[in-house]
DNA sequence: GTTAACTTACTATCAAGTAAGTAAGTAACG
DNA sequence: CGTTACTTACTTACTTGATAGTAAGTTAAC
């Protein structure tokens, strides 16, 4: 009947502010899965925050499980730590990113507590984020270990067998201070140890050193 | 009337089999926070798994966040992970022993995966485990410190200013290598990799080179 | 016989998700 | 150009299910 000119009907374009609106259910979500964690959050508090009922947003994302997934990748337009997407600095430069990132990431608690609290939980079984964050560590550690490759190659040393033990934890390290930093920022200069744990594992793979513990 | 006597009274020592079954309940909670988060686990799921109704947990716990601090505390008598309590290894010895629980602990991911969920969970708001967390990370800080400052002394090196940063590094990279592990076991060796990072992260403190960054 | 160690039963609360309705936008068509 | 046809973007109200905690009762140890 009509289902034959239904099927050739136009598809009435979402509105403009739609996309401003989701953008802002976003970033309260990050906000309050930041302080709250994702099963200590809940869509009512992320609809109190833009003025709407969680029933609003469940109309956007369907559920609080694809709110979240969408938080993550929504992600790289906000966090400057990402490399995935932006253009790569290669070699020694992505090291020195990295310490840059890690003393902008001191200004940015709320982004930063996000990433601790969501990475650590979605190790718990079946959590939704499980698989973006298996990814995402796959995908930087890549991104370093080639840093090292480039490095070692541009010094004609030959890319030692520690380069995947450097990279895991080069982005380790930037984790775990970020978390004492969070528990404690007086306590942590969360720039300045990051700074400090890259140099020395990025010289330990450039001139490897007799265990100082043998 | 019966006021006095009773306070004289003998207070009914507390079943012995009552301990042996506050162990179980704690080990089930770790095992339950541990693998859900203290969010997302249950006092019924806890239950279940020590043959009881979670009423019976609350008659001895009181209430869901004095489990967990008592979860927290209790763990010293069963995580070898940990330093406080022991007698402590000094000065290089306590590095060795970093390693060697790094190499145990990638046989024991329950509890790894316990702590570090709930870690990074305590900087939640208002998380009752973040006054813990905070304790227990200002007290590790200070051993390493401590032993780095053995080290240096027993090689009649001056202690750097660098130790706190390396302090802070160390059971960073320690607790950040457990996360990308636990996401993905076979892409990170745990044990090798922080004896890695701990070995390169000594030895900058003990002979500094110039930045390879700079 | 008192108390510890529970259980059963209940309460209060709060969560995600669904259903149905409404107002307003947008396109197609005459 | 404006009516019709349909969709989006919500809200209100509800359902379903779970959860921590409480109160009262029961059994058995000491």
């Amino acid at each position: 009947m009509t289902e034959s000119t239904a099927a050739q009907r136009r598809q009435p374009r979402s509105r403009p502010e739609t996309l401003a609106k989701r953008r802002d259910i976003l970033d309260a979500a990050v906000e309050i899965f930041g302080s709250k964690g994702f099963a200590g959050g809940t869509l009512q508090e992320i609809a109190d925050q833009v003025g709407m009922t969680h029933a609003g947003i469940l109309h956007h994302f369907g559920s609080k499980d694809q709110l979240l997934l969408e938080v993550l990748s929504h992600r790289d337009e906000t966090d400057v730590a990402d490399l995935e997407e932006q253009h790569i600095p290669g070699g020694m430069a992505l090291f020195r990113h990295l310490v840059r990132t890690a003393f902008v990431n001191a200004h940015r608690a709320g982004i930063v507590q996000a990433y601790v609290v969501l990475s650590a939980e979605s190790v718990t079984d079946d959590h939704p984020g499980r698989v973006f964050f298996q990814k995402r560590y796959e995908t930087l550690r890549g991104e370093v270990a080639r840093a090292f490759e480039v490095v070692c190659a541009e010094r004609g040393v030959a890319a030692p067998d520690t380069i995947e033990l450097a990279s895991a934890s080069i982005l380790a390290v930037m984790d775990g201070l970020q978390v004492q930093w969070l528990l404690d920022p007086a306590a942590v200069d969360l720039g300045r140890a990051s700074e400090f744990a890259i140099e020395a594992i990025v010289d330990s793979v450039l001139s490897p050193s007799p265990s100082p513990l043998a």
